[in-house]
DNA sequence: AAATCGGGGGC
DNA sequence: GCCCCAGATTT
């Protein structure tokens, strides 16, 4: 039985943070949400900017998404703040703005999945239902010396299956908040600390010394590369702007007027095309300002080269594109590369 | 079953 | 540069 183990070394142990001083499914389901595939350092100013702007589900249902998307600018993987949004419409639609307690139940909910559906039923209600998130599957896999990769089907199926035998039905939500924190901790992916272990003496990959080995992962398919030409209209003070819709990177966020290319383009082949397809012209009635170099910009699947053309024109009207002072760029939601991009304009 | 979706920090 | 982070959804 690991769990008292744990349970004893998590109160020992354990971090002071803010969505552990309180059981209100709300701020679970909050940090949950803000710290999927994110350090807790990350998501932590994230976590107090929405607890602060949206105080209740409600706050949260009733604003524009515009607005979730720009307290999220900058977290990443932004499906989280669409779904986030879109769940607490049903929360509150579906359940009176009461969060329901069954796992099951809390798995309608969009956005929310196996894991945190688990950690809001046990956290807030103690509900028997063992997590399994990065943490769980490096102990777990380390302590058994488990060898099936965790990110095939099958290494899903007998983890999750192993973590709900182990799981201490009477205190899940103490255990699994336990197992997450020593992983987080203690058994850490690059430097474990195995000689002050606590199950030092029945680690099956430490007393073998290779708990480094462990988890096994699917190598991933290499990243694909894009290069995006953006291009900063200045028009009567004004530029212009156009929302991403498209099932893609940074979909409902903002950006400058874009050509795309697989490969590096030429400059002249991306002048005809800014010529072509976005000013509309076929004459020289602009002026290119200034052009940044390229700047890599590296996401989990993709390696993006992107640069910003900056240009002058006199007359600009394209349909597909929307006039936007300084002032409202800013209240945009945009990608980080293309924040960075406008501090200090 | 595999691909996709961000950004940052540690080494 | 590579890996991983309190994963979920889409294809």
């Amino acid at each position: 039985m690991i769990g008292a183990k744990l349970i004893k070394w998590f109160k020992q142990n354990k971090r002071d943070l803010p969505w552990r001083n309180t059981t209100d499914p709300y701020k679970v389901w909050l940090s949950e949400i803000i710290l999927q595939q994110t350090r807790v350092a990350q998501g932590m100013p994230y976590y107090m900017a929405f607890v602060k702007t949206f105080p209740t589900v409600f706050d949260l249902a009733k604003a524009p998404e515009q607005k979730v998307l720009k307290l999220w600018q900058g977290l990443g993987y932004y499906s989280r703040a669409r779904n986030l949004h879109t769940a607490a419409k049903e929360v509150v639609k579906n359940y009176k703005g009461i969060f329901p307690s069954e796992f099951e139940e809390l798995k309608k909910l969009k956005g929310v999945g196996d894991y945190t559906a688990a950690a809001i039923s046990s956290f807030c209600f103690n509900k028997p239902q063992a997590v399994v998130d990065g943490n769980v599957y490096r102990v777990l896999a380390r302590l058994f010396a488990i060898d099936t990769p965790i990110n095939s089907t099958e290494g899903k199926k007998q983890f999750a299956l192993l973590a709900q035998e182990l799981v201490d039905k009477k205190n899940a939500g103490a255990y699994n908040q336990a197992i997450m924190e020593f992983g987080a901790l203690y058994c850490t992916p690059h430097k474990p600390n195995c000689e002050a272990c606590v199950f030092y003496d029945t680690c099956l990959s430490g007393l073998a010394g290779k708990a480094l080995n462990y988890p096994i992962k699917i190598a991933s398919k290499k990243v694909t590369t894009r290069y995006f030409e953006y291009f900063v209209i200045i028009s009567n003070k004004n530029t212009y702007t156009q929302k991403r819709t498209e099932s893609d990177i940074w979909k409902n966020l903002h950006q400058f007027p874009l050509l795309e290319y697989a490969e590096k383009p030429t400059d002249t082949g991306v002048l005809e095309q800014l010529k072509k397809e976005i000013l509309k012209t076929k004459t020289n009635n602009f002026e290119i300002i200034k052009q940044t170099a390229y700047k890599k910009h590296q996401l989990s699947h993709q390696t993006i080269y992107a640069r910003f053309t900056y240009i002058n024109a006199k007359k600009f009207t394209n349909p597909n594109y929307k006039q936007t002072s300084l002032k409202q760029l800013k209240k945009l939601p945009l990608p980080i590369l293309l924040a960075n991009e406008i501090v200090d304009l």
